[in-house]
DNA sequence: TGTGATATCACCCTATTTCGCTATTGCCCG
DNA sequence: CGGGCAATAGCGAAATAGGGTGATATCACA
């Protein structure tokens, strides 16, 4: 018997889940709730294993609730559902801990597929947002290549590298086994080439293109 | 009607397959290969809507594979299926530009509807896959935000942003409309918070941790 | 064989940074 | 009211960094 709460400011929508849930014979509704009010302590009297979650609610939207959840019931899945297709709910609610996210689009038996499919271990997501899900992780974790790798020797580069943890001049040096003078033509050199003048500028550079 | 290509060593499974698409009113195998040699030349020669692509494959594995493809033709869809349920290949796939992950316990009409959904614009994915690549979605990018934020004050933080910038005492102390000599006080300050002990460091350690 | 890129090193000079110590002001809190 | 903290400021010394100029050796490539 999964048991599920429900999250959702309209009225006649929360009834509509509650008959909806309790009509399925696997599936048990353990409350419903119009807002977050007094969320931690709802959840205490009616425990629950997965979370129907609203993202558009008065006083606290259903991303920081989601969060709230989590902190106060790790093993809680908890389900989005919402008209929002917007990336920036997607990405938020993700971060927050949520297990699937549906949009309201969706049909009666999709609700419970879906919630069966989260208690099963599953991610139940609308095919649209699965595909932004997937575009969204692509595009934030692209960037983590080189953009630009100017045109440093290998030589260089190692300097550079060591620059950015923060190692003076003379243990630079020491590193390399070469001399002193030799570090500053390489620094000298890579400034020119990364069109900056001091280590700071050239360490802020060097992370955020990913040089190193 | 959707024309498929596959990719898949094993004989027996990449006739199945074929037989099995063809069989589809709607869709139509444009080709079946056992590996990548002259993958763009066989695309070229017979193009697809959509790639079924193995992973594990002789010479080329399925995710350079799937790059390749990307890189070629843009637009064509690609359809992981594999045994592998490992992180890393999940990641690396996505990474790579595919659009569905599915794994190869599905049913034969579980894969007729994968190849419909990525068409359609979905991103189909086995239960179990979707719930891995939330969370991997969330463990990438959770640590977006601040690791730690030492106990910089406002004035400290404004300085570090700008030594992030690479100014220098005097720059900063003329943003802040301050003495150079503040502008030396607050730098030791923050040294002494981040333990650090020269300028290229707590600009690595501020970019690292977020604290700007 | 000459040319260019790379890596090495030296000397000089100035600007900047780092760090020591000290000190004042204003503000919040018990 | 006194103590703690943030922000401000100053002084001085030593270390480090940044730039100018020039030189040598190696290696690849035309």
């Amino acid at each position: 018997m999964i048991r599920v709460s429900i999250f959702e400011d309209n009225k006649h929508l929360r009834e509509t889940f509650r008959l909806l849930l309790d009509q399925a014979e696997d599936i048990q509704c353990a409350g419903a709730y119009p807002d977050c009010i007094n969320l931690v302590e709802n959840l205490e009297q009616h425990p629950c294993d997965v979370v129907l979650m609203d993202i558009e609610m008065p006083g606290m939207n259903g991303i920081a609730a989601t969060k709230l959840v989590k902190e106060h019931f790790p093993a809680v899945y908890i389900l989005i559902q919402t008209v929002f297709f917007e990336d920036e709910y997607i990405f938020n609610a993700i971060c927050a801990g949520a297990s699937g996210y549906i949009l309201k689009s969706t049909t009666p038996d999709g609700y419970l597929e879906s919630i069966r499919d989260v208690q099963a271990g599953g991610s139940p997501m609308t095919p649209g947002i699965a595909r932004r899900v997937l575009e969204l992780f692509k595009d934030k974790l692209q960037p983590a290549t080189p953009v630009q790798d100017y045109d440093l020797t290998v030589q260089e580069k190692k300097v550079l590298k060591l620059l950015v943890e923060g190692k003076s001049y003379k243990l630079i040096a020491a590193d390399l086994f070469v001399s002193i003078d030799t570090v500053k033509t390489h620094i000298r050199n890579i400034y020119a080439k990364l069109h900056v003048h001091s280590g700071t500028e050239a360490v802020s550079l060097a992370l955020r293109d990913k040089i190193v």
